[in-house]
DNA sequence: CAATTGCGTTAGAGCGCTCTAAATCTTACG
DNA sequence: CGTAAGATTTAGAGCGCTCTAACGCAATTG
């Protein structure tokens, strides 16, 4: 009832069970008769190899592990077909783990991954602190995808978040804005990047900055658009922390009378799902998710065969997309 | 160089190899003092059992396959959340791989998750065929998640979407619509099902249906609704295959100067993301994708101890979130 | 024709762990 | 004090596979 074995496959096809292994792993020194003797005996008793044997007989697992901050977050899916496709390119499974937006699961699921033997770790918008880091890049070759901070022993795929910020206060003063507010992401891992690109972009057109405390949900928007509505300095345009909180900022708007772009302008940031819904039709600043993906493989990969021990950083150049819901400031 | 094993660590705290697998294992017949010693030593050494070793010698690997028909999916993702909190429950480790919209893809990564010896398959959406599944279902207790057609070998999970549609079509009537058109989701799985209970709920209630062609996108929605307003026959009431749908009805609706809900109103399907974000705030029909998650471990988990060999079924009730996209019709 | 070469094949050890059965050590009791 | 019962500990086989070294055999060579 058990599963068949290379053992059962050899005495089926009358040869030894090393032979079938030269079989199942396409050596070029069999026969082309015990070849198909040996692949057509496994086809019939439905045999597939126990890859925990194999990973335990070799030294390697040809396997690659992965963490996913928040498996419902659309912006690390992008990231995930990357990562697929170029592990794909170099033989190796990805093993994927979902983070739930907790530190502790993370650590969890690096575990987890590390007992399976993985050959690298990829962490995607990880949870995890400098440490937990530090600590399992020791043990494999580690790299770190999407966090803007830099990582103490890992590999580094991001993208420069400043430019980020700058690209879309840039956009805004083309139009011909210079009211323009900027609604932060608190306590959020990006929040100061952004924030920073954003300050510095303003100071070098000369402009004043603002910049009003948000979070990284709709209501965070909401309690800052709200704020600016009662002090009566509603500006003109509002750069946002993310596309979620560009999303609170327009139904806000909206909800207060006032209308997007015609009124107001709203950016967001990293060019999610809902920025590219026709009804929403957000501005936002793009990062090439796909592109960090598979440099996140290449990366690790090359990391393990010429086993460089210094790691790297890889800071990408993020793009805007230029939807609706910018325009030029209503003529005063 | 290579990592510590349990021979490492018995030698180290002066007890035999297999003194550290019971300790590994918590087994309660170990002395307080070895157990410490051996605790100990494993940590100095940063032992990590080989999960891969473990497996083989053992019969079971507690483990579970899962693959997504879609990472980018966020209906998924909840599905995946309920998945994980029942197999934490049961004390099973959940590998995903990503479908990717491919029945190709997901055909090896079926492979690879046999091949992984996991004692169960999760499918969430699957692209695979009949015979796929029931090959499937051959070598190991398989369930699928979210496919509204029957999978013979395997048990389903599912809602009623018959049902579900009565309910959108139910809330519709009951705000004073009688002229409701569906927007069907053409080829898609699901489509035959909300379809059907569309044109029941309506016949049974004296209504006319009105059936449009869809698909399962935004593109799709505003072919239909552009035909409708050419042909002068708006309705007052959409009723879309899923959310993306509605949405692309949103965009269409108000492009040709129209309000929603105050001229038409439209419900969605799914409750995805798009439907809770505030500026969208689509009325759709909700599927208890966490319950749906959970029910699929305990149903398949259950299959492995009793072994049961028929396949269950099991239809869950959906619901309606009512949100903004919705009104009585206007007055005429 | 014996010796050499090379291809195809195989025996057997070993990967790190669990598990059964047996060995050893304690403790308790007559 | 001897011994049976119970509590701990250990030896050793085995999980399914890969890999090295060696083997058998036919073809080649001097």
């Amino acid at each position: 009832m058990s599963r068949p074995t290379m053992e059962t496959v050899a005495e089926r096809a009358g040869v030894s069970r090393a032979l079938v292994s030269l079989v199942m792993n396409n050596s070029s020194k069999v026969s082309e008769a015990k070849r198909q003797a040996v692949l057509h005996a496994a086809e019939q008793l439905g045999y597939r190899p126990n890859l925990h044997a194999r990973n335990l007989a070799q030294a390697r697992t040809k396997t690659l592990g992965m963490i996913i901050n928040d498996i419902h977050n659309p912006f690390f899916a992008e990231v995930v077909y990357g990562v697929e496709a170029a592990a794909d390119d170099y033989g190796f499974d990805v093993l994927i783990l979902n983070g739930g937006r907790d530190a502790e699961r993370e650590r969890r699921a690096v575990e987890t991954h590390l007992q399976f033997q993985v050959e690298a770790l990829i962490l995607v918008g990880p949870k995890l602190d400098d440490d937990d880091i530090i600590r399992a890049s020791a043990v494999v070759p580690t790299v770190v995808v999407a966090s803007g901070r830099d990582n103490p022993g890992a590999d580094t795929i991001t993208t420069d978040e400043e430019r980020g910020a700058a690209l879309a206060v840039q956009h805004l003063v083309e139009l011909g804005h210079t009211d323009i507010v900027h609604i932060d992401g608190a306590a959020n891992i990006s929040s100061r990047a952004r924030s920073r690109g954003y300050e510095k972009a303003m100071r070098s057109l000369g402009l004043e900055p603002r910049i009003l405390r948000g979070g990284d949900d709709e209501a965070d928007a909401e309690a800052a658009i709200v704020n600016l509505a009662e002090t009566d300095s509603m500006p003109t345009a509002i750069f946002a922390f993310n596309d979620l909180v560009a999303a609170g900022a327009l139904s806000t708007l909206e909800a207060a009378g006032l209308r997007v772009p015609d009124d107001v302008s709203v950016v967001g940031y990293d060019n999610t799902f809902i920025a590219e819904v026709n009804h929403m039709s957000l501005t936002t600043v793009n990062q090439p998710r796909h592109q960090m993906g598979q440099l996140a493989i290449r990366t690790v990969l090359e990391r393990i065969e010429d086993d460089r021990t210094e790691p790297t950083r890889i800071d990408l150049a993020p793009t805007l997309s230029v939807r609706r819901s910018t325009a030029p400031p209503r003529k005063a």
